[in-house]
DNA sequence: CGCTTCATTGACCCAAATCAATCTACGTGG
DNA sequence: CCACGTAGATTGATTTGGGTCAATGAAGCG
């Protein structure tokens, strides 16, 4: 589960440096947020509802997520968080949590004190910038989630859920040979796409009979990228993965 | 439409106090932002999907909201914006709108160029933490929209954004006697709960006949608090309106 | 007064939920 | 190495919340 980021390569360094140019000093920096990891197995959580907030957490390999669980006990994931993924910088601000962070596979994951998130935005502009560019994406992924449960149906719903995985995982470099490991079960998929398990899974039978993907072991391959594109009506401009002029 | 905030009370500082104390500097500030502010009319755009943003749009009277049409024409809006909301502070690091914003109701708008924003968060320190509360908040709100949409039905979606809405609506001063302009004809209502205005128009018969609320002439009144709280399984906390010991 | 935008109503239909078994892969203890 | 327990995937039968289509009111406005 570890993925193809260990210590070689911060995956924190490689998503922020997709928007921007880091110098070596910035590298420093960032290397040093990801000191000290902490193995952690899937299932457990890291923050719960209500909890104030102590530390920010930066996962540096496998995938958590974010959710709530409604007095009825339906639950709804709200956000993905793979390697390179800082839980809420700011979250200082705010006194308690209003939703759980769990972990979707076993993960390694690094946690960074408020002085030290003070501390590196201060010496690094770039950094800052950088951080504050990953919150505006982060906000611009969730507007896209709601527009995929809001508008579209359950095929469209997980193809354009795909398609966004793709590009994140992409980013981080766990793509590889067109196929990416994505750590969930049918059941997850649905309470993130707002549908029933058994759905989800007729629906996934029907693009695996498509050929447009292939979906087994907790590893995703697109067979058909065009095909799934198309019918997500999937623009990556949302992700902001290309650089503006500055 | 101007609603009760005209030039006495900038809504801005309004929304920020109720976060922070602010000093009369920081006051001065924030009035400073609200200066030369234009009329504009319900259904004009601010900026739109694709746009460059130039500037930041600040809000103080009036309604506005960010939408999304998809290729098949359907419309997913992603959020309001009230007086004293302030459209994207950092919006300029991202190169183009991945959404439109437009108006719901008659407004006022002052608008803020790059180089003032950037003057008074160096300026001062209270009001760009105020704005960073701001935008965590704001993605709270939007996490709780998709937990809306996805997991409750149409009875339960229209209470619970009423819930928040009347918070949102208080914590600037627009409820008097227990009712708030809401101008949102049925359709929007349902492009933003991911539902059709015919199913809105039957769901809003039935809590009005149950004497849960009046709704007539985009006036919203709550007549059983606690019964739509209930309903909704509404906790306000994910607002934020409560402050934080710093 | 005639338009146009909204709200409302009725008839009918369908995507997805619900309920209920199975089936399968795996990890565990013996 | 194997029986057993469990989580997850699959399948079938049935139900239903909400969509679609198509009129018909009502209200605001130039």
């Amino acid at each position: 589960m570890a993925g193809v980021n260990d210590s070689a390569t911060n995956p924190l360094t490689l998503k922020l440096g997709s928007f921007t140019d880091l110098s070596a000093t910035d590298r420093t920096h960032l290397d040093h947020l990801a000191r000290s990891p902490t193995r952690m197995r899937a299932g457990e959580d890291l923050i719960r509802e209500g909890d104030r907030p102590e530390r920010v957490f930066l996962l540096l390999s496998g995938w958590a997520y974010r959710y709530k669980v409604l007095a009825d006990g339906k639950r709804q994931i709200v956000a993905y968080l793979l390697p390179g993924d800082l839980c809420d910088a700011h979250i200082f601000i705010l006194g308690k949590m209003d939703h759980s962070i769990g972990l979707l596979s076993n993960a390694t994951v690094a946690t960074v004190s408020r002085e030290t998130m003070i501390d590196v935005t201060e010496r690094s502009p770039a950094i800052a910038r950088a951080l504050w560019w990953s919150t505006l994406v982060d906000e611009a992924v969730l507007r896209h989630w709601l527009i995929n449960v809001g508008q579209r149906d359950a095929y469209h719903r997980i193809a354009h859920l795909f398609c966004e995985l793709w590009e994140r995982a992409s980013q981080v470099g766990l793509v590889s040979g067109g196929a990416f490991d994505l750590p969930l079960t049918q059941e997850q998929l649905g309470d993130t796409l707002g549908m029933t398990s058994v759905h989800t899974n007729r629906v996934l039978q029907r693009m695996r009979g498509e050929g447009m993907i292939t979906f087994e072991s907790k590893r995703l391959i697109i067979r058909d990228m065009q095909g799934i594109r198309r019918a997500a009506d999937f623009n990556p401009n949302y992700l902001h993965l290309t650089r503006r002029k500055h």
